[in-house]
Order: C-alpha cells, then structure tokens, then sequence
DNA sequence: GTCTGATCTTAATCTAGTTTAAGCCTATTT
DNA sequence: AAATAGGCTTAAACTAGATTAAGATCAGAC
C-alpha cells in the first residue's frame, strides 16, 4: 500500500522532491485499524502521528465518573495525536479510537525527528498544519464560552456536515459538551 | 531598546547566530502600550506577531448582544495575534488590548515571512511554540465540555497564579465562560 | 429469527449558572 | 470635599441544561 495519500496532503503546502518522498516512505508505516479499535489509551505515551487515509477517529478523555468527553474527531486527510504525550514522551490522558473501520499512515517520533532534519521543510508544513488547527480550536473555545449548546450544535453542523451525518448523536453530544438527552431535546425545537 | 528578550526567547528553544540575531534585529519593531489600548480591531487584519515584553494583554470577541469574551491572556514571554487573520490577511473577528501598560516587539507579516526564509530554524522554533500553544488550548477544550465553572476557576488560579492576581475578577469570570456574578458565588464557596 | 446491546426520544424533576437589581468600596476626577 | 466610575458582592427570580427513568427502535451476533 502507498503512501500516496500523504505525499499529496504535504504537497498541498509545498511540493516535495523525489528523493524527499523517498525518505518519506522509508518512515511511515501503514495500517488497517477495526472499529473501536485504541490506537491509544490513557496512561501510554503517545508514539505515533497518524494520518487518517479512510475512516474516523475520535479522542476522548474519560473523567473520574467515568464519562467520555470527545475532544476531537479526524477523518480523512486529518492528523491525530496527543501531541503533549508525543513530543514529552509522557503518559497520555486521552483515547483514540475509530469509529469506523480506518485505514492510517503513521510515524515515530524518532522517525519524524528524522524527517524533520532531512527534510527541512517539513517544519514549515506542520508548522502551518498546526497553526490551522489552533485557529480551529480556538474557534471551538470561543464558541464554548460565548454560545449557547443550540448554537454550538448548529455551527457543528454548519462546519462538520459529512462528519454529522457519519456519527452517532451520541458522540456528538459528548463533543458539544451536553448529555445526548438535550441534544435530543434541541434537534426537536430546531425541527419544529 | 533592545530585541534582546525576544533572542532570548528563541533561545530557550534554539541557539542562534550572530548573523541571525542581526538579521532579526532589523525586523523587529519595540513598542510602547498604553493601559486599554488596542493593538487589533475587529474588522481590521491582524498585521503583527506580538511578543509582550512587559504588561498583559487580553483577546476577546464580542457577540452580538455587545458582551465581551475574553479568549486568551499573555503577558511576559508571550505571543498574541489572531493567526488566523494574520496570515489569510482577513478582517479579524477579534480585539487585542493592554490591559497593563505595555512594552511589546512586533514584527510584520512580510518581515515574519523573510525571517521565515532566512533562519529556516524559525520554521522549527515557531512550530513548536504552536504546539505547545495548541496543548494549552487543547486542555482549555477539555476543561469546558467536562467540568463545572468552579472547577475550572481552581484550574485557572493553579495555572496561572500570578495572572489570577494582576486581573480583576470580570476579566476572569469572561474568560471562564461565566457572569462575575457567578464568579463573586463561587469565590464565597471556596473561601468557606 | 431472536437476543443483546447500543442508540434515540420523551418527560418529570432537579441544579448550575444567568438575570436583574441593589448596595458597597476604592480610585480617580473635578 | 464631592462626584463619578469601575469593580465586587449579595440575593431573589429565572432558565439552560443535567439527571433519572422509561419506552421505542435498530443492528449485529449467535
């Protein structure tokens, strides 16, 4: 299987070389992952990025009641990683899991590190993939302290429309920060 | 006035050279803020990446009923801009303001992006400060669709002590996602 | 085919947090 | 010294959202 998928994300920001693709494929690993699968748990550092090729995952944390609260979820041409626990090396606090059947292209930190010194660019690319993501969260924070949870869903829906279709409402309340009863309760008022 | 604290600040990630320091030197803009001046409107684009040398600063958005919600804080050692807006050039939907009188170092889209060509270690040093900006806001995320306004109060003292005493309570209460009201309630419960 | 478990909904009751309104304190302006 | 304004607190009435519990629906496992 290629790493086609991944070569195409990072050229949407700068093209690469032949020899720096080849350096890539050397690096990354490909992987089939099953529903509900953890590709990490709680207590585990982190050991890899992923790069989902096909399916979804989401990253929760589990609270001393033992509820799960979804910090995230990733689809196709999306990256997940507990990036604290990744680069420290230290125990994570978070899941992730699919929630369908996926297909992944990973790397090791030591791999990426790698990457990073021979491919000098790729600080360049993930400094922006990041940057994009923290315009994202920080979106996410505003909403969470300025919206009501009917806004918040509606603006989900606006945002995510293939992702909400895909999902159970179930993770989406647990996203939005509600139980899935209000969510019930406000896709009726928003029908109606 | 010197960029020193600015070099020294890459510095903890990586050492620079005599060239580098020079060529940042010119790039670089000191600035003084008045208490409650801004340095970005809503409607305008973000044109500076902000390192505050001195002073604390606030971001916040307001919605529509005119109530302010404080995003972010940073004082000493800190970056603040509205990335988003910075680099597509957009109208921001946000406002920047000192909340203590201020001494910051600018820099400018095209001079950021020079530096950017010039000392590729910046690509680097400036990913990880993103990364590290995004756990923080990552941790804020999970905080708010999974704990109480009083929890998340004792986090924000335990995070930011020094903070928590430079702010007056109104500033926090917006940030917390809560009325100063409901703060003042809270502050009573824990004292007792 | 049916059993099991996960998902969705409705409704009653309860609670965390808002709203409104008032009063107090301190700092700054006049 | 008085006047104004921003920040903090208290309390009563209100509302968004949680909790509990029950029943309906649907999907995959056997």
């Amino acid at each position: 299987m290629s790493i086609q998928p991944l070569i195409a994300h990072f050229e949407r920001y700068i093209p690469l070389k032949e020899t720096e693709e080849q350096l890539l494929e050397g690096r990354v690993t490909h992987r089939q992952i099953k529903r509900k699968q953890a590709i990490l748990q709680e207590g585990f550092p982190c050991r890899h990025y992923t790069f989902v090729v096909e399916g979804c995952f989401r990253m929760y944390a589990v609270d001393k009641k033992g509820t799960e609260h979804n910090l995230q979820f990733s689809a196709e041409q999306d990256w997940i990683a507990d990036i604290g626990s990744f680069h420290a090396g230290r125990p994570s606090a978070l899941f992730i899991e699919a929630i369908e059947p996926a297909v992944v292209l990973q790397i090791e930190k030591q791999d990426l590190y790698f990457l990073y010194t021979n491919i000098p660019k790729l600080d360049r690319i993930f400094k922006v993939i990041v940057e994009n993501k923290y315009v994202e969260l920080q979106n996410r924070v505003l909403q969470s302290i300025s919206s009501t949870a009917q806004e918040r869903y509606l603006t989900f829906l606006d945002q995510y429309p293939k992702l909400a279709l895909r999902l159970p409402n179930t993770q989406i309340a647990s996203y939005l920060g509600i139980t899935p009863e209000f969510l019930s309760k406000i896709r009726k008022d928003i029908a109606s």
